[in-house]
DNA sequence: AGCACGCCGACT
DNA sequence: GTCGGCGTGCTC
């Protein structure tokens, strides 16, 4: 008996009978099956094999085909997606839907298969019998002899009108055809380019990372913006090319473009498999192919990539390991960079977790000595660290966003032949549209929050819900004036305009930039020097470099420093940083002004002043304080449901399923609104979980998700399990 | 998730 | 008199 995984919302397996003439003997774990579902047919993966069922045989069915006859992920990679969907709480059938190409999912072949045709004795007979053959038959006839059987790449060759001829000799039972898999072709040997010469600091990174090939040990390459991480990164995947493996490297969403392919494509002549969500099915299927074949070694891809089977895995490396892509965000709620490092492990190869701006928890591991830290300090061949200092917005005026002293700044860096980067985590004209006479401020009709200004759409749009409405002449409460406040990136835009006529600005934002192609144009105007300002979003500060930015100017450090969420000022001082890595790259010194109304707040003080190492001392030392991550493990029990009281009953009643055995070991909190409790017309609230040990939250957490799925309250909502969430406000 | 079955409102 | 709304239940 088969028990089969299927891709849906169901924590359970399915068991199911051979298919009829198929001996169980036959069937291994991690093949694909068709199976019979209710009234349609679905296509599973064998999870295991047993002897006998739960169920009355006269209720089992028999899968229809197997469509294997090699499993499509390797053992290791089935475990770990099966581990994940455990920890995760997840079904394992929807886990491992996001481990295999949507193209397999469907039932297309596993591997690739040519269609090949060779003679049928009829053929041979027929033949001998001199029959009278046009010219197009007479070539196909001599190509059929000379080969034992012929295929696309022969047909192509004998040109136009061979198919036909094919055909006829098929129609007359001349010649029939096979499906031929052929072999996995040797990797071709990697040549490498020349690389820059190393800084001692990146010379002992290698050296530590080189020395641990083909053994588990995680690693935390702690470099400053421009101290070359990339090129560690290089040097050790040439050190793993060497012997013959493959490196697979995860990317943040955003970071994975043609630029970023072409720094790998241009040091090595070997084939990159790049997994995006970019590609067709057909496209994503080539690249997982030649990565699972070994065709490919080197395999770069975002967050899903991580479950990319590898026929002779090396290393695992992850940039921007703080970048938040890697928690799947719904569903399926993994992260990519933790189960990076459990992959590693299994695999019994090194990982590098790199980032200029480490999350707390990776510092933490790198503090405790679970994980290797190498840092790279200075930056390679460049000016020093950037100035930077604050701009206090409750004593220098302001205009659209701009301070007297940024605005000095920005005249002095333009002057001298500088670009000048203005960040701004805030897309449209102006967050609010404001009644000054009623105090009315533009409400989603869906949610707890105001629509935003876009003022060159015409719209008012809800940046929660996405939902869009013109923008009124008039307050729709009492015909008073209205007038946008606040400021997003289309109001500095238009401000510049107005304060620097005749410069050219680029904004880069998720409103001018909608595909990739744009990027890399606006991208273009930026480096070829032809724009001399750019305004920007979160966008700006992933991984594109600007070598002749000599200023950039946080505009409001404010927001997020005040978040509800307890990693509000760790994505701030990420942000900021990362940004400020954007200025002086190149040989000129940079300046970095950070605009706030708090200069003192305490994190930002020390973040002005000790730089990242010193918020994440202050950081981390509050974390333990208060039993936050990664002095704790957490789990969020979120609801949402149009009524409000629905989503609060059910999460009551969870808690009191959970009060007996959750005593002790696990913490609860909650249930609580969520920080923008309506959203999109629905109501959301959350119960906290928290433990110090991850295993007691674990053991807590299986029995009792089975417990909530049978509560009556749960019907009425719909609610999901975040391990290790990265949001809980 | 799909896809059925199953009982109550506005239409050919 | 039907078409169809989404509540409830099941899928080996």
């Amino acid at each position: 008996m088969l028990r089969v995984a299927l891709d849906a919302p169901l924590r359970r397996l399915f068991d199911y009978l051979p298919p009829v003439g198929v001996a169980l003997e036959s069937c291994r774990t991690g093949l694909r099956v068709e199976v019979p579902f209710g009234r349609q047919t679905r296509i599973g993966l064998i999870v295991e094999i047993g002897q006998g069922s739960n169920l009355p045989s006269a209720r089992l069915k028999a899968a229809a085909t197997v469509l294997d006859t090699e499993p499509p992920l390797d053992a290791m990679t089935f475990e770990l997606v099966r581990w994940a969907a455990d920890y995760y709480h997840h079904p394992v059938g929807e886990a491992l839907a996001t481990a295999l190409p949507s193209a397999l999912r469907a039932g297309r072949p596993l591997n690739v298969r040519e269609t090949r045709w060779q003679w049928r004795t009829a053929g041979t007979e027929a033949l001998a019998g001199r029959p009278r053959l046009g010219p197009r038959q007479k070539a196909l006839a001599a190509a059929l002899n000379a080969a034992a059987s012929i295929g696309d790449t022969e047909l192509e060759v004998l040109g136009s009108g061979t198919r036909e001829a094919l055909k006829g000799f098929a129609t007359r039972g001349w010649i029939e055809s096979f499906e031929y898999e052929p072999p996995a072709l040797a990797p071709p040997a990697a040549t490498v380019a020349q690389g820059p010469k190393l800084t001692a600091a990146q010379a002992e990174a290698l050296t530590a990372i080189g020395a641990t090939l083909g053994t588990f040990a995680p690693f935390l390459l702690h470099g400053v913006t421009g101290s070359g991480k990339t090129e560690v990164y290089l040097r050790s995947i040439e050190a793993v090319l060497a012997r013959g493996e493959q490196a697979l490297v995860l990317v943040p969403e955003i970071a994975l473009t043609p630029q970023a392919v072409q720094r790998f494509s241009s040091r090595y002549s070997v084939p990159l498999a790049v997994l995006h969500s970019g590609l067709t099915d057909g496209e994503r299927l080539q690249m997982w192919r030649a990565a699972r074949s070994g065709a490919a070694p080197i395999v770069i891809g975002t967050r899903s990539a991580v479950f990319v089977p590898l026929a002779r895995p090396g290393i695992v490396i992850v940039d921007e390991e703080h970048d938040a892509s890697y928690k799947q965000q719904e569903g399926f709620r993994y992260s990519a960079r933790d189960l990076a490092v459990l992959r590693a492990q299994r695999h019994g190869i090194p990982v590098v977790l790199g980032s200029a701006t480490p999350s707390l928890e990776t510092l933490q591991q790198a503090e405790s000595g679970r994980y290797v830290r190498l840092r790279l300090p200075e930056r390679a061949g460049a000016a020093g660290a950037p100035r930077t200092a604050m701009v206090d917005l409750r004593i220098h005026e302001e205009r659209h966003g701009i301070a007297t002293p940024s605005m000095l700044a920005m005249q002095r860096h333009l002057a001298a032949g500088g670009q000048v980067l203005l960040y701004l985590n805030r897309r449209g004209y102006a967050p609010t549209l404001f009644c000054p006479a009623c105090s009315w401020a533009a409400p989603c009709g869906e949610c707890d929050a105001r629509m935003t200004v876009h003022l060159k759409r015409h719209r008012l749009i809800c940046h929660h819900c996405g939902a869009q409405a013109p923008v009124p002449f008039a307050c729709p409460t009492c015909g008073a004036e209205v007038r946008p406040v606040g400021q997003g990136t289309e109001r500095v835009e238009d401000a510049l305009d107005e304060f620097f006529p005749g410069v050219p600005v680029v904004r880069i934002d998720r409103d001018t930039i909608q595909s990739r192609g744009e990027i890399e144009a606006a991208l273009e105007r930026v480096h070829s020097g032809e724009a001399r300002i750019l305004v920007g979003t979160q966008m700006l500060t992933k991984g594109h470099d600007f070598p002749d930015v000599t200023l950039v100017v946080v505009l409001n450090a404010d927001q997020g420093l005040f978040g509800s969420d307890f990693r509000a000022s760790e994505r701030l001082a990420q942000s900021i940083v990362q940004v400020a890595g954007r200025a002086g790259r190149a040989t000129r010194p940079g300046e970095v002004l950070v605009q706030t109304a708090c200069p003192e707040h305490p994190l930002l003080t020390r973040l002005m002043t000790e730089g990242y190492d010193g918020y994440a001392r202050a950081a981390l030392a509050e974390r333990a304080e208060a039993r936050w991550p990664p002095f704790s493990r957490l789990a969020l029990l979120r609801a949402d449901a149009p009524v409000r009281e629905h989503a609060l009953e059910f999460l009551e009643a969870a808690r009191k399923l959970a009060e007996g055995p959750a005593s002790g070991s696990v913490r609860l909190l909650g249930p609580a609104a969520a920080a923008m409790e309506r959203r999109a017309g629905r109501y959301r609230a959350q119960l906290l979980l928290e433990s110090t040990s991850r295993g007691a939250l674990q053991q807590f957490l299986a029995p009792w998700l089975d417990a909530i799925s049978a509560l009556q309250s749960a019907r009425r909502v719909r609610w999901s399990i975040d391990v290790d969430p990265l949001e809980v406000g």
